[in-house]
This record gives C-alpha cells, sequence and structure tokens, in this order.
DNA sequence: GCCGTTTTCGGCCCGACTGTTTTCAGTCG
C-alpha cells in the first residue's frame, strides 16, 4: 500500500467522522495525517519498519497503529467498522454546494437519504422543508446544486480559467472604480485544475464595483451578494467569486485569499507565535487595535520576518520555513528558457513544418529547437520510416545553414516497446542528436513491469531524456502505474534528463515530482509537446509547473544556453 | 486525534454570508 492511497483512506476516515458527528478536531486531525502522509518523501514502508512514523509530526500513537496496520497487512480494521456506519453515496452529497457534513447528516438521519437522486426526488416532493436548520430556500438551493453537478464535472483546466479570469480582471481595471485588481486562489498558484476563480479588488466603492462586475459581459448570473463579497456563474459555467476590501487592507486581502488554506493556516500560526493575528485585513497586535501598513504583499512578507514568497509554490511544503532562512530558490521564468525540444512537425501529426516552428521559436527568442517527430511503431500518428528520418535530416541540415545563432536539433519521440526496449536500431538512435523514448502503448501493464520498463528505456545510451513520464491525461485519464522514485533515481543514476510536459492536459512530470527529482539531482526539461507553431506556446503552463515544483533555471535542461547545448548533444 | 521552554489537559485559524432563526449554526474559502 503506498501512500496515496494511504492518505485517500485517512481522508476518508476524517470524512466519516464528519459525517458521524464527531469532534471536528478529530476529523482534522485525520485530514492532517492524510495530507502529512502524502508529502512524505522517505519511503513509508521503511518508515514502518524502522518505527520511525511517530516520530513525523502530526502523526500521534492512534495514527502511527493504523499506518502501521494498512502498510502490514493492506487493510484497517477500524475503517471497515466505521465504513458500515456511513452509506457512501453521502459523499457526493457533500459535493452538493451548501450541504455540509452537519446537512447531509440530518437528511440521512431524518429522510434516510443515501443518494444524489433520492436528495433530487425529496427536494421536489418538498420534503427537506421541514427539517431543522433548513427551509424553502435550502431545498430550493440543494436542487439547483444537484442540476449544477450533473452538468458539470465541476472542475476546470486552469489555462481555461485563467483567460476568463484575465478577461473579468481588465473588465474591472477599465471601469477605473477599482484601485487594484487581481486574480487570487488556486488560480493563482496555478494549480493544475481550479474550481472557480477568485477576484480580488480594493477601492472605496465595494457597491459600485460590484454592480459593474455583475454587468461584464461573460457574468452570466449573480448568485449572492454582499456588502463586500459577490458570487456569479460566467457564461462558460464557470463559478466566480469577486471580494473587494479598501485598499489598505489589499495586500493582506491578497495573500489570505491566494492561500493555500494550508499556507494560510501555517502563515497564521507563525503570526501568533511573534505575537501577531494576521486575517485578511491586516497584521494586528496583541491589542488588537489598528493593523499595521503594508503597501503590497512584499512589505507583508517582510513584516513577518520572511522572504517574498511566489503564489505558486505557498501550499505549506516548507516554503514558510526556507523563507525564513533566506534559502527560498529563485524560481526559473520564462526568459531563463533558451530553448524548445519535444516538437512534432508535418512529417508525423503536426501541422506545422520545420521552418515555422523554428520561426515562431526565434520570434519567442529562442536560441534552439529539438524536431522530435514519432517513432515508426506509431502507425496512429504517422511515426517516421528510417527513409523518413534521413530526408527530414536534409531539411534540418539545410534550414541551419540560413540561421546566425539559432539551432535545430534533430531528434525523434521514440517509443518505449512493451519490454522497455526502443523502437529503431542503435545506429539509427545514435545517428539522432536527442532522442525523447516516451511509452503510447500498453497502459496497463503491472506497476512493477512498467517499472522496469521505464527504467530499461533509460538505460539505452541513446536516450537524451524520458518523455511524459506518467501519461495522465488531467480530467481524462490517470497515469499507468509506476514507481517514480525509482524511475527518478534511475535518471539520477545515469544523468539523464526527464521531461515536464508542458501541455496544459499532461503537465507530466507532476510539480510535486519535480521538486522530488530536483533533490535527487535530476534536470528537468520543458517541453511544449507541441503539433502547431501555436502550441509552442503552452510552454508557459511548463514553466507555471516548474515553478510549483520549485525549480530553479539551474535545474531546467531548456534553460542551458546554445553553445554549451550544442556540447552536450554533441554524439560520439 | 495531536500537541506541549507557557501545558499530559485543554486548547486546536479566521471571518463572510446565508438562511433559519429571534441570537446563531452551518457552510465555504
Amino acid at each position: 500500500m503506498d501512500r496515496k492511497e494511504i492518505a485517500q483512506i485517512l481522508t476518508e476516515i476524517g470524512t466519516m467522522l464528519e459525517l458521524l458527528g464527531e469532534s471536528p478536531f478529530k476529523s482534522r486531525a485525520y485530514y492532517n495525517g492524510a495530507r502529512t502522509i502524502e508529502l512524505l518523501t522517505e519511503d513509508i514502508e521503511e518508515l514502518v519498519r524502522q518505527d520511525r512514523l511517530k516520530e513525523v509530526r502530526g502523526i500521534g500513537k492512534a495514527l502511527d497503529e493504523k499506518i502501521k496496520e494498512l502498510v502490514n497487512t493492506g487493510r484497517l480494521e477500524y475503517y471497515d467498522r466505521i465504513r458500515e456506519k456511513v452509506p457512501p453515496g453521502l459523499f457526493d452529497l457533500l459535493k452538493v454546494p451548501g450541504l455540509g457534513p452537519k446537512k447531509v447528516r440530518t437528511l440521512y438521519e431524518k429522510l434516510g437519504i443515501t443518494t444524489l437522486g433520492e436528495l433530487e426526488y425529496s427536494c421536489i416532493e418538498n420534503r427537506l422543508i421541514d427539517l431543522p436548520g433548513f427551509g424553502e430556500k435550502t431545498q430550493k438551493k440543494a436542487l439547483e446544486g444537484i442540476q449544477y453537478l450533473k452538468r458539470n464535472r465541476g472542475r476546470y483546466l486552469y489555462p481555461e480559467a485563467l483567460d476568463k479570469a484575465r478577461a473579468l480582471v481588465d473588465g474591472l481595471r477599465e471601469s477605473g472604480l477599482a484601485s487594484r485588481v487581481s486574480i487570487a486562489g488556486s488560480l493563482r498558484r496555478r494549480t493544475e485544475t481550479v474550481k472557480d476563480i477568485d477576484i480580488l479588488a480594493s477601492g472605496d466603492l465595494p457597491e459600485a464595483i460590484m454592480d459593474e462586475f455583475s454587468r461584464l459581459p461573460w457574468v452570466d448570473r449573480v448568485l449572492e451578494r454582499g456588502s463586500s463579497k459577490l458570487g456569479a456563474v460566467l457564461d462558460s459555467g464557470i463559478r466566480v467569486d469577486l471580494r473587494v476590501v479598501d485598499d489598505g487592507q489589499f495586500p493582506f486581502a491578497l495573500h489570505h485569499f491566494t492561500g493555500s488554506k494550508e499556507h494560510n493556516t501555517a502563515m497564521r500560526h507563525r503570526a501568533k507565535g511573534m505575537g501577531f493575528k494576521i486575517n485578511e485585513y491586516g497584521i494586528f497586535g496583541e491589542s488588537g487595535e489598528g493593523s499595521v501598513q503594508c503597501a503590497d504583499e512584499q512589505e507583508f512578507f517582510k513584516y513577518l520576518g520572511l522572504q517574498y514568497i511566489p503564489p505558486e509554490i505557498r501550499e505549506n511544503t516548507g516554503e514558510i520555513e526556507a523563507a525564513e532562512q533566506g534559502r527560498l530558490p529563485r524560481l526559473v521564468e520564462y526568459d531563463d528558457i533558451k530553448g524548445i525540444f519535444h516538437i512534432h512537425t508535418r512529417y508525423s501529426d503536426g501541422i506545422s513544418s520545420i521552418e515555422e516552428m523554428a520561426k515562431r521559436a526565434i520570434e519567442m527568442g529562442m536560441f534552439y529547437i529539438g524536431i522530435s517527430d514519432h517513432s515508426r511503431s506509431a502507425y496512429y500518428a504517422g511515426g517516421l520510416k528510417e527513409e523518413d528520418v534521413l530526408r527530414q535530416r536534409e531539411e534540418i541540415e539545410r534550414l541551419n545553414g540560413l540561421y546566425e545563432g539559432f539551432r535545430i536539433f534533430a531528434g525523434i519521440e521514440s517509443d518505449i516497446l512493451t519490454d522497455g526496449s526502443l523502437d529503431y536500431p542503435d545506429e539509427v538512435l545514435a545517428s539522432f542528436d536527442f532522442v525523447i523514448a516516451s511509452v503510447h502503448s500498453a497502459f496497463t501493464l503491472d506497476r512493477e513491469t512498467m517499472t522496469k520498463r521505464l527504467v530499461r528505456a533509460l538505460e539505452n545510451p541513446h536516450v537524451t531524456m524520458l518523455g511524459h513520464p506518467t501519461g495522465r491525461l488531467i480530467l481524462a485519464r490517470e497515469g499507468y502505474p509506476v514507481d517514480l522514485e525509482r524511475v527518478i533515481e534511475t535518471a539520477a543514476g545515469l544523468g539523464k534528463v526527464i521531461e515536464l510536459n508542458a501541455n496544459p492536459y499532461r503537465l507530466d512530470l507532476d510539480w510535486r515530482w519535480c521538486r522530488r527529482a530536483k533533490e535527487m539531482g535530476v534536470r528537468i526539461s520543458i517541453n511544449p509537446d507541441a503539433h502547431s507553431s501555436e502550441g509552442l506556446g503552452d510552454i508557459v503552463y511548463g514553466v507555471d509547473a516548474a515553478r510549483k515544483g520549485w525549480l530553479e533555471a539551474g535545474d531546467v535542461f531548456n534553460c542551458i544556453p546554445l553553445a554549451e547545448m550544442e556540447r552536450l548533444l554533441k554524439r560520439a
């Protein structure tokens, strides 16, 4: 049983305890424990074997025993027992906006409702109205919530939400009513999916700002509105929350509403330890009157004795401690990127020519690109036969003669076959400037076989980097099971590069693992996997993910300048 | 259930909004 499964079970227990009406602090302890386990970098089985679990903060006697049981037996009696008391459908009910554990519990106990369907029916029959703490509005809202869930998975890839959010921010700025406007929330932190858009504005006329906001063309309808907060739905179905504060409060509110929740909690703890209280309105001394003044977030962090923490890494995974010690990384930026690998052209399934790709890359300020069409076993994508490879090579050489200070590298995205071998003979592989090895078939191998497959591919001396290491498609498909720790270890030992595929559906390697790869000394290549010249632009999403993974320019393969890259890729 | 140079008991982050109440619980972020 791995970390993720254990964390999942602990989280589930936390939720069930809430549904059973247990102490909220008890369920929080389980949530904390789950998160702690999820973020462990040490091997959980090793920790259990050495009986060192209890040393981990957040794991006490009870959780220690339960995790041991899970690791040793793959089961947990307590979990099985408690699960009998909580119908599984109640978890679905919790997803209905407006319904929390208390209300769901009432629905179950008073009306015996255990599924979304039963809830919908009961709403139509007006049975919710007379329940304690319920009423007509609650019932109506629940019904709407069910419709919403039916219509919508409720999560969006962040680039989609980002475009909408930017339009809203611009619209509000143009009104001239707001002093400052910013995107906040998980969108500002660039998490791979978001469920809503958070926007923060400051100004003296909150009512006018909210009026203006609700009139913006993308806003479909306003769901709720108070004196400082407005919730609405966009025409695309995305929920958006607008919050308005006084301009002096803006930096504190921006920090507060950017989160993450875990980061905020840790920051409040820290502030408390220093004799302050922080909330969205300011930093207050123990006496409570009057906030400290801060012009912006920079000053906010400075006042609390911290370096400025970029939003992307505010996940309470050590950023506060690092900021305290002045050890925060200087996160990679778009301008650090010197070249772009993993580009498909018309030779396989791309729609742009090599020349168009080169032109666009030069406009983007790049110094080199690496062409890597699909290899011969990728029939579905028009993979290159050996004679195609030669033809493409000639074109690349011809084009390279045209540019000064810009280079096109000739590469290939070679399929990793089921046994871990690649689909060209060694002498063909050796003739490329670089080779990306990727899995495009047989996703259903078991974890051990898949791990060996990837390890063997990395061991091939001609392989430069491993492409999209887990094959996941966000919101669509789980990655295949694989022991990433071992794959990264192998890459580290052999000096191989691992791709961070910048396609917003992939973002693979996951940013959480990027940080691990960095620790182990593996360089990451931020690759757009472009199938058109516009696709090159996806690289910005890869940079976002890399930043979330604490990567610096020195950790990123394609931040290497052209001259050095030419030396690196020179084949013997 | 976790945690402790304030503590082994009594805390545990904080505030807005809604809807149901008639002073507040529940939900959400």
